[in-house]
DNA sequence: ACATTTTGTTAGGCATGACTTACAATCATT
DNA sequence: AATGATTGTAAGTCATGCCTAACAAAATGT
């Protein structure tokens, strides 16, 4: 199983693998404000877990095991994002933050759950009335 | 500062202290599933880091600037809980054990939000609205 | 009191994920 | 093509948090 930590950094593959940019291994340092030695070993870890494909500097290629991990991520990170800046009226920053953080240990069935409430806040108005109750405080 | 792993820990001697019970290492092994060294270890870090005062078997205590770190946990575990449960109608043991990992990442201000949105929802019978547009899907 | 069980600790390991320092290879620029 | 900057890797550390095996001390039962 891939671990939290890997999460981070394949999420970042893939995000610029679909952007179409190429993806290097000082990049991600930066994004993540990790040294480059712990890029080196993550991205090794990863290509040991068959994630990705990793062959120096040639390049870093995600596999379809790598793809389908990456994908869960995002779109728990998506939820959570949505939900804490679009129903809770959280800043955005502050709500990528926190999703940052939670996407790496919510269960799926709870971020099911979360989307479908997001939806059904969307289609009442929960947010507007819920956000002028708490400017009346 | 406290890790999160200790946080497990500390929440778990708060709380056996509050129900005025008296704290054993053992007791902590089993109920998180955890060898008796690892407690040990913990409980050596935990009073390294001034949160409880520890004298082997005679007896675990908890120090005020520890009470006031499982307090902060615990009032985010009863928050998210909460609205797992209550609003999104999540089984309870899931709601718990998703509140135990994600206790340990949220940040207060989210927590805060989500116990206001808590009782906003309360007042609107919001859970009843959705469960029922849930259950008709 | 003695034997047994329970409890806690020591010692020695392991994985994860981070770091620094130093070196090697590659890329760009002139 | 030579030089210098950028990028990646190797080596060696560290903290966290977990493990097992073995031992010591304390509590319990007979």
């Amino acid at each position: 199983m891939i671990t939290k930590g890997l999460e981070d950094y394949i999420e970042i593959i893939y995000n610029k693998i679909s952007d179409g940019e190429d993806v290097k291994a000082v990049d991600i340092a930066h994004i993540l404000n990790v040294s480059r030695p712990s890029v080196s070993e993550a991205l090794i870890r990863l290509a040991d877990k068959d994630l990705i494909i990793y062959e120096g500097r040639k390049g870093i290629k995600i596999t379809e095991k790598g793809r389908i991990e990456a994908e869960k991520v995002i779109k728990k990170h998506k939820i959570l994002s949505e939900f804490f800046c679009d129903i809770l009226g959280i800043d955005e920053i502050v709500s990528s933050e926190n999703a940052c953080k939670i996407e790496h240990v919510i269960d799926e069935i709870v971020t099911e759950k979360i989307k479908s409430f997001n939806a059904f806040c969307k289609t009442h108005d929960i947010a507007f009335k819920f956000r002028k109750k708490e400017n009346d405080r």
